[in-house]
DNA sequence: ATGGTTGTACGACAA
């Protein structure tokens, strides 16, 4: 089963590109994010014609989520229960058996921001919401932008981006609590000593110069077994890109 | 150089 993320920084742009994705890579499960596509906008029909069922959360011009797969998504829920938040920014549904959570986390635009306190109340609230989904689901994989670089091996230059958003403590200890919850960073397990980036900025040739970072992830609960997995960085090469490379696993089944 | 680019939507904000 090969389940894959990508932060497409708007389904209107790069509708194009996922539908070639689609074609060439044939994912079972595809996780998006940044959609910033109303649902009576959603290109149903397009991805339908490509023989994939799709399910949607979003809204106009930001945030946004979807899950298009191969076999139907069912138990399809939008949301942080009891989380009241005017943000499209999780879809969860289980797809082949498998509970898959697609997330948008916020970025926080800079620490100690308002938007950085929103993150941080965000990642609470996800977490509880987390803790709970694994108590009843033993096959369970999160995998989205977490806009959260785990450690300096996942940024181009660690010391440039030391505190700052995506890399402060206090961001980490929340990816790290939810590893602790029981969850694998699966990308990191099969290369523990490789960068692995999946962002690069758009500005200053930042793609150009490989100055990535790693914020986009696929955790996975023990009864889920990745056998490989990776980043298809040639997706940031391409004309109009998106500023996210996809991410991919392939679990064993 | 505390720099610049892209998307949405047509000015400014988010990333």
């Amino acid at each position: 089963m090969k389940i894959v993320s990508w932060n497409v920084n708007s389904l209107n742009v790069r509708l194009p590109h996922v539908l070639d994705y689609l074609k060439t890579h044939a994912p079972d499960v595809l996780a998006l994010q940044e959609t910033k596509t109303p649902d009576e906008k959603f290109p149903q029909a397009e991805i339908e014609a490509a023989a994939y069922h799709v399910v949607f959360s979003g809204q106009k011009t930001y945030n946004g989520v979807a899950l298009l797969s191969k076999t139907e998504a069912v138990d399809v829920q939008a949301g942080i229960p009891e989380f009241e938040d005017a943000q499209r920014r999780v879809l969860a549904a289980t797809i082949n058996g498998v509970r898959i959570i697609d997330v948008y986390i916020p970025n926080g635009q800079e620490v100690g921001s308002e938007k950085y306190e929103y993150k941080l109340g965000w990642l609470k609230a996800f977490s509880g919401y987390l803790k709970a989904e694994l108590v009843t689901h033993e096959k369970l994989l999160v995998l989205g932008d977490f806009n959260i670089a785990p450690a300096d091996i996942d940024i181009h230059d660690p010391s440039r981006w030391q505190g700052k958003i995506m890399c402060s403590d206090t961001e980490r200890q929340y990816f790290f609590a939810m590893l602790a919850m029981g969850l694998a960073d699966s990308l990191r397990s099969l290369h523990p000593s490789e960068g692995m980036h999946s962002w690069w900025d758009y500005r200053l040739n930042a793609f150009q110069r490989n100055w990535g970072i790693r914020i986009d992830h696929i955790l996975t609960t023990a009864a889920l077994i990745p056998l490989a997995g990776g980043v298809h960085r040639e997706e940031r090469g391409r004309e109009r890109p998106s500023d996210h490379a996809p991410v991919w696993v392939e679990l064993q089944t």
